[in-house]
RNA sequence: GGCGACGUAGCCAAGCGGCCUAAGGCGGGGGUUUGCAAAACCUCUAUUCGGCGGUUCGAAUCCGCCCGUCGCCUCCA
C-alpha cells in the first residue's frame, strides 16, 4: 500500500514492520462540541485502520483527548464552570458524535489528565539529558540544540524565530523554545512535579502517550494538516531527543482541512463551525461519511449543503442496489463481482483514494441493476457491495426517522390505495398517494407489491 | 516576508507523461418501463483540463511566468 508521507513529501510503500501496526492520531481538545472537521479527521484514520485490517494487517489505533489546556481553562472560566466538568462533558460529546457517525472506537483513548506521571517522567528525561531546562518552575525544550528541528514542517529555526508570534517569556533562554511544563498560575489546575506545581505543555502529551501505548516508534502518526507546525514538529523533536529512535513516526499522514462555503476553513476560533450533532439532525450517518469519502483525504473538503444533499442521494442509490430483489432465475448464472473488488483495493492501496474506490462501488451498483434486469443471480454481487461499503463504514441502513407518524396508518392507506388501483379507480389511488406524500411518505409500486419509505 | 496546497463539465470530484476523443456522484435533457408516478435501465450533458509560453515524438499531467483562491508560521482535526 502506498501512503503519502509528510516527512518525505511523497508517496511511499507502506511496509509492515511491526504487528500490530502502531497508529497514533491526534485527538481533540475537549472544550467544545466536535465539529465536522473533527469528524473528517477521525473518520479518515478510522477507515485507514479498517482498510488495513481488511487487507489482513492488524492495526492498533490510539487517539487521545487533550483534556487540560489553556482553552479549556479559559472556557471554563468564561462559563463559570469547573474545568474538569467541562472536559468530561466534551469527552462524552465526542464519543456521542463519533457513535452517531458510526466511527469505531480506537483501541485506546488516553487522556492527558490520566497520563500526568508518564508525561512528567518523559520531561524529566529530557531535562536530565540537557534537551530541556527548568526556568521559573516551567520546563522548556531547547530547540536550537536539535539539529533536525524543522524537518517535518520544512522550516528553519531562524525562520520560526524571526517572524513567529512567539510568547514573550523572559524566562526562556530563547524565544523559540517551547514549554513542556507550565508552572502553576492562580486559578489553574496543577499537579506536583520535580519543578513544582504545574501542568503539561501542549505537545509533550502526545509524545508521552504514543510512547506509553505504542512504544518508542510509531508506524503512522495522523492528524490535521494544521498540526504539522508547531505541534507535530515539536512532538518529533521531543520524542527523538528522549528515545534516540529516529524517525519517531515512520509515516506522517495529514488530512486536508475542512472549508466552509466561503472558502475559509471550519474552525472553532473563527466561530464558523457546524457541529456533528447538528449535521446529524439533517443528514444520515452514511451521507456524512459518503461526503467525506467523495474527496481525497488530503484535499481540502468543502462543507456545502448541496454536497451533503448529493451525498445523501448517492447513498440512497447504493442502498437501492444492495436491497434490489434478486431475480435469480433467468440464466441462473451468478454474476461475478470480483473485478470490482480488485479495483476497490487498487484505489485504496493508492494512498487511500476513496473517490476512486467509490467509483468502483458505483459501477458495481449499476451492474447489479442491469444484471438484475437480465435475470442473473445478483446475490454475490450484492454481498460484495456490502463487503466493500462495510470497509468504509457505510451501513446502507434506512436512516432512522424521528417521524412519529404511525406505520400502521401508512400501511392502511397503502392498502386502501391498492384496492382502488385494482378497481382501476386511479384518481382515488393518486389522491391517497398525494396524501402519503404530504405525510412525507414515498411509495414505489413494484411487481412484488408496493413499498414505501420516508422521504 | 517564509513554508505549503489548490484552480478539471451547472455543482462536487478522480486522473498527475501515451490505455484521456478525461472516472464516479449530484443536477439537467431525451427515450424505455409504469394506469400515472417512484425506483431502475439506455442515451446525451468538458475535442477539453485558470491564462500565456517552454520541454517532449507526445502534457490536464513536467518546467517557467502570470492571474485567482486557500492553509500554516507556537490556540486549531
Amino acid at each position: 500500500m502506498q501512503l503519502y508521507n509528510t516527512l518525505t513529501r511523497q508517496k511511499e510503500e507502506f511496509k509492515q514492520i511491526s504487528d500490530p501496526v502502531r497508529m497514533y492520531v491526534c485527538g481533540v481538545t475537549t472544550y467544545d462540541e466536535p465539529h465536522l472537521g473533527h469528524a473528517l479527521a477521525t473518520v479518515i484514520f478510522e477507515v485507514l485502520q479498517s482498510y488495513m485490517q481488511y487487507r489482513g494487517i492488524n492495526v492498533k489505533r490510539v487517539q487521545n483527548f487533550t483534556d487540560v489546556d489553556d482553552k479549556i481553562i479559559d472556557r471554563a472560566a468564561e462559563n463559570g464552570v469547573d474545568w474538569f466538568d467541562l472536559t468530561q462533558e466534551h469527552v462524552a460529546s465526542f464519543f456521542e458524535a463519533m457513535d452517531g457517525l458510526n466511527v469505531k472506537r480506537a483501541d485506546v483513548h488516553p487522556r492527558v489528565t490520566e497520563e500526568i506521571d508518564h508525561i512528567i517522567a518523559l520531561i524529566d528525561e529530557l531535562v536530565n539529558s540537557g534537551a530541556a531546562y527548568e526556568a521559573g518552575g516551567s520546563v522548556y525544550y531547547r530547540v536550537r540544540r536539535n539539529e533536525q528541528y524543522g524537518k517535518l514542517s520544512g522550516r528553519t529555526v531562524d525562520g520560526v524565530a524571526e517572524l513567529a508570534r512567539l510568547e514573550p517569556d523572559l524566562l526562556k533562554e530563547k524565544p523559540e523554545d517551547f514549554a513542556l511544563w507550565k508552572a502553576w498560575k492562580p486559578g489553574e489546575p496543577s499537579w506536583d512535579s520535580p519543578w513544582g506545581p504545574g501542568r503539561p505543555g501542549w505537545h509533550i502529551e502526545c509524545s508521552a502517550m504514543a510512547r506509553r501505548y505504542l512504544g518508542d516508534q510509531v508506524d503512522i502518526h495522523g492528524g490535521g494538516l494544521d498540526l504539522v507546525f508547531p505541534h507535530h514538529e515539536n512532538e518529533v523533536a521531543q520524542s527523538e531527543s528522549a528515545t534516540g529512535v529516529v524517525p519517531f513516526a515512520r509515516f506522517w499522514v495529514h488530512n486536508g482541512l475542512l472549508r466552509m462555503g466561503g472558502d475559509q476553513k471550519m474552525s472553532k476560533s473563527l466561530g464558523n463551525f457546524v457541529t456533528v450533532r447538528d449535521a446529524l439532525k439533517t443528514y444520515s450517518t452514511d451521507a456524512i461519511r459518503m461526503w467525506v469519502f467523495q474527496s481525497h483525504y488530503r484535499s481540502p473538503a468543502t462543507y456545502d449543503v448541496e454536497n451533503l444533499v448529493a451525498a445523501e442521494r448517492a447513498v440512497r442509490r447504493l442502498r437501492q442496489a444492495a436491497e434490489a430483489v434478486n431475480a435469480g432465475v433467468g440464466t441462473g448464472e451468478a454474476y461475478d463481482a470480483d473485478h470490482v473488488r480488485q479495483r476497490f483495493v487498487e484505489a485504496m492501496d493508492d494512498d487511500l483514494n476513496t473517490p476512486r474506490a467509490l467509483a468502483a462501488i458505483f459501477d458495481l451498483a449499476r451492474e447489479i441493476f442491469t444484471e438484475q434486469a437480465k435475470g442473473s443471480d445478483i446475490s454475490d454481487a450484492q454481498a460484495t457491495l456490502r463487503e466493500l461499503v462495510g470497509v468504509l463504514g457505510l451501513t446502507l441502513e434506512e436512516p432512522e426517522s424521528n417521524d412519529t407518524t404511525d406505520d400502521a396508518k401508512i400501511e392502511e392507506l397503502i392498502e386502501k390505495r391498492q384496492s382502488a388501483r385494482q378497481d382501476r379507480d386511479y384518481s382515488t389511488a393518486d389522491e391517497i398517494r398525494d396524501q402519503l406524500a404530504e405525510m412525507g411518505v414515498e411509495i414505489m409500486d413494484t411487481p412484488q407489491g408496493t413499498t414505501w419509505r420516508r422521504a
